[in-house]
DNA sequence: GCGCCGCGGATTGTTGACAATAGTACGAGC
DNA sequence: GCTCGTACTATTGTCAACAATCCGCGGCGC
């Protein structure tokens, strides 16, 4: 009698409410970082500006309290350079800076390329496709195809399935396009940039880790020395 | 006329100023975060543990405005979950989370070690000796070697030179003394953690890079191990 | 008896104002 | 002419109060 007592009645089950994804319930602190996160990202801060509390706090129609707060975020994962009673400054980034950056970039994504190949590597070839295929879409669009770049190494690490590995590998990724704005980079020739992530995909398709990480320190190798090579466009500070 | 003109004269030059290093300028958020970090760290807030502000602000003397900048940093760093409107609690780290923990501690100090091997090893080695005794001075006192064993790793990856990983390794190695907070895990005996850390040690001095990263993944798949074998002493939320 | 509704206490989120500090420009003294 | 001292301005650091939201408990209706 419990099954099919009523015609209308039926107990909510964890499908039903799996359904649901959780409500968004971010705090203000969270959507403040994220957007200067973004402006920071794509350059509409430059490397040395000051962040005047203030004036940023009324742009976004906040108090600075949490504005500070989210602040404190940024200057947590490294974004941002604060001096007290000085200011916030967007952190500038040097030659040693890129170094490191793709030093730390190719320690975490060949860890999460490791786990990749311990895990389901179909699933995660599949993933990789479909943003390699974002990336073609992109091809003809430079910041588009930057995007996607960027996606495609995110969703690189996320499918390892390791947070703490994603949420470095993110930290990592906006500081690379920082780089990449600050020092007028221009992106290799779309085709070339494809490839390479093509590989990459194809060698955790096939399971070969010697090719994966072989692949990926080329492509982060010649990533830094396209950054640094073209001649001093900006004097790149030596610290 | 310049350089011998007058006896007590001398221009001030890059050299003295050297001598001196900044003085302290920290800002408030920054110190409570240490603060709170170290007790988190410590096991003194244990996981799910709610922390109050008005309570925690009170306790360190500050305003609430400060101190909610410091737990902003900490949300950042993963030590604290932040709900809306119900407060912040100290994250609880499941088994999912200490293999996660050191699969990222391994890829950093794995990267860390590379560079040390690329870079002057007869320093890294000599900081690693130092970092070694103190080990050995503290092998009695089980809290005191927790330390000691938590500074040599710092010490392993600062030696490196890359700032990023620093900072990531510093993060990791506190979510690590959660762990063992959290399991009452104990260490092994003094003796043989010295020993795996002089291997360590040595291999850095000799230069050994294979040697090298087989007792570094050795010795973190050891701590994996001894932390979540010896039966669920706490039922290790599967999240 | 069971479930729904409203209320009270407590905590967090946000705001505006106050205080302290650093940078800047100007003038005096050597 | 250069350096040092001083007032001013602008910005950040800090604080206390207000508003919004959520949890637990008691009462009500079914």
């Amino acid at each position: 009698m419990d099954e099919s007592a009523e015609a209308g009645r039926r107990q909510l089950n964890t499908a039903d409410l799996s359904a649901l994804e959780p409500v968004e319930r971010r705090s203000t602190a969270a959507i403040v970082a994220d957007r200067i996160r973004t402006a920071i990202m794509r350059g509409t801060f430059p490397p040395g500006t000051q962040l005047g509390e203030v004036e940023l706090a009324a742009a976004l129609g906040v108090s600075r309290g949490p504005l500070r707060e989210a602040m404190q975020r940024l200057v947590a994962e490294g974004l941002l350079r604060s001096e007290r009673h000085r200011g916030l400054f967007v952190r500038e980034l040097g030659a040693a800076d890129v170094r490191d950056v793709y030093t730390a970039r190719t320690a975490i994504e060949r860890a999460a390329g490791l786990l990749l190949l311990a895990g389901d590597r179909a699933a995660a070839a599949d993933r990789l496709t479909a943003a390699l295929s974002r990336m073609e879409a992109a091809a003809a669009d430079p910041v588009a195809l930057a995007d996607a770049d960027h996606a495609f190494h995110a969703e690189f690490v996320a499918a390892s399935g390791s947070p703490r590995l994603r949420r470095m590998a993110e930290t990592l990724l906006v500081e690379t396009r920082m780089c990449l704005a600050a020092l007028q980079e221009t992106l290799p020739p779309a085709a070339a940039l494809i490839a390479e992530h093509r590989e990459l995909r194809d060698a955790v398709r096939d399971g070969d880790a010697e090719r994966m990480t072989a692949v990926l320190e080329a492509h982060m190798a010649d990533a830094v020395g396209r950054i640094l090579a073209p001649g001093p466009q900006v004097p790149a500070v030596p610290a």
